[in-house]
DNA sequence: CGGCGTTAG
DNA sequence: TATTCTAACGCCG
């Protein structure tokens, strides 16, 4: 039988912000998405405080002047550099590892003798403690949807020391726990699905897993008879553990001030475009389509409201910022209105090809050897910021002022991927 | 195949 | 003053 383990960092944005802040255990920390809009990680100690997940730190302000919360700004090319460290680490214990999230991965732990699976649990967290620096916690189970459900149980019961087996329980332990979980806690089921449930008189997960798979399947679809199964202990989400190149890239932000004039959007959606271009050539991809969409802030009441989109399909796949960046113009005029006060735009790169693919399109316009050049050129520029920084070569498209973007009052160093930034000791 | 709905982290 | 960003999948027409 398949031994799946979920190994899952606690609070990771939090506890890589304590990597380098050891004045940081103990307290209320929360950190922040951009423009410090929203809360996007917590601290135990800020869960126990009640803050929610995605709560508007405006709204958090007098708790965090009561009870001294830290705030931070996210830093992700941070969290990012500490989320590769931590798959390597993990990656000393299996060969079938699948890196589910930034924070987050399966392991196939079947060639561990069934007793010793939470010895071997115990030795992954210590590892991860010594290498990384970062707390987890592990569920093992035989299947994925029940390795999420043990991870969960995990992480509120103290005295499991970080690491909980389905295959420790005998059958009725296994019925109380499930009793004791409700549906809308269980990996893939979300609002709606528990509401259907609900009224199906279905709470928890062992009602869940009892139920009539007729009708969940024709309520649930496959997706929920999947989820079923995997209650019942069968695994059908197979471990995926081959990185698949994005089908689709959007880079978008909202602006750290209202924007109204076309030349400020423009130069917005240049520069998100030339993010998202840059993330397509570093997956070796090109993309033969492209949508822009603008709107105003949907939150200000008062304001004249105002959305729209609009995509252009390219004459043929390219990664070239410049042909991206004069297609992105043309979306943007199109939809750009004059009088409303814009708070978001994005670029959405979809279509996405290998690089090594390339067709010649229908009506001969396709250069090879235009193609060659633009690709040399963007791998100098890729290559140049690498090196001396993402800043050092863009296209004059993005503005030089740029002060509608965004703003990070409380973000932390970058402390391992920028020279300036490396920590000193003194 | 595109658009929509749902879910996730 | 202030409400994130990104991605995948299944269904339906």
């Amino acid at each position: 039988m398949t031994v799946i383990a979920l190994i899952d960092a606690d609070n990771f944005y939090v506890s890589v912000e304590r990597i380098f802040r050891a004045d940081l255990q103990g307290k209320p920390v929360v950190v922040l998405s951009s423009n410090d809009a929203n809360v996007i990680a917590r601290s135990a100690e800020a869960k126990a405080l009640k803050i929610q997940m995605g709560a508007p730190a405006f709204q958090i302000r007098s708790l965090v002047k009561e009870h001294g919360i830290v705030q931070i700004s996210s830093n992700f090319s941070l969290y990012g550099d500490v989320s590769a460290r931590f798959m390597k680490a993990l990656a000393l214990f299996t060969p079938v590892l699948e890196e589910y999230s930034i924070d987050e991965a399966f392991a196939d732990l079947s060639h561990v003798p069934r007793e010793q699976l939470r010895e071997y649990g115990q030795r992954i967290r210590a590892t991860v403690m010594q290498y990384v620096g970062i707390p987890v916690s592990i569920g093992i189970a035989p299947s994925k949807v029940l390795a999420k459900l043990m991870t969960e149980v995990v992480k509120h019961h103290a005295d499991y020391e970080g690491v909980v087996s389905y295959f420790q329980l005998n059958d009725q332990e296994r019925d109380d726990l499930l009793s004791r979980i409700s549906v809308e806690d269980i990996w893939g089921v979300g609002q709606k699905s528990s509401t259907k449930l609900h009224l199906k008189n279905i709470f928890t997960a062992k009602q869940l897993r009892d139920a009539d798979l007729v009708w969940i399947r024709r309520t649930l679809k496959v997706v929920g008879v999947r989820i079923v199964l995997e209650l019942r202990g069968m695994a059908c989400m197979p471990l995926e553990t081959t990185t698949k190149p994005k089908q689709g890239i959007m880079s978008s932000q909202s602006f750290g001030r209202p924007i109204e004039s076309l030349k400020e959007l423009e130069e917005a959606v240049a520069l998100y475009t030339s993010i998202a271009a840059m993330k397509l050539r570093k997956q070796h991809s090109l993309a033969a389509h492209l949508s822009v969409f603008v709107h105003t802030n949907f939150f200000d009441s008062l304001a004249p409201q105002y959305a729209r989109s609009t995509s252009r399909t390219l004459p043929f796949p390219t990664a070239f910022t410049p042909d991206l960046i004069a297609v992105a113009h043309m979306c943007v005029q199109e939809i750009y209105l004059s009088g409303y006060t814009f708070k978001k735009a994005g670029v959405y790169l979809t279509h996405i090809t290998p690089q090594q693919v390339v067709q010649a399109d229908l009506f001969g316009m396709f250069s090879f050897d235009e193609h060659e050049r633009k690709q040399r050129l963007m791998h100098c520029i890729d290559e140049v910021n690498r090196f001396w920084g993402r800043d050092t070569l863009f296209f004059g498209a993005i503005g030089l002022t740029r002060d509608w973007q965004m703003k990070q009052a409380r973000k932390s160093p970058n402390y391992t991927t920028n020279w300036e930034d490396i920590m000193s000791i003194s």
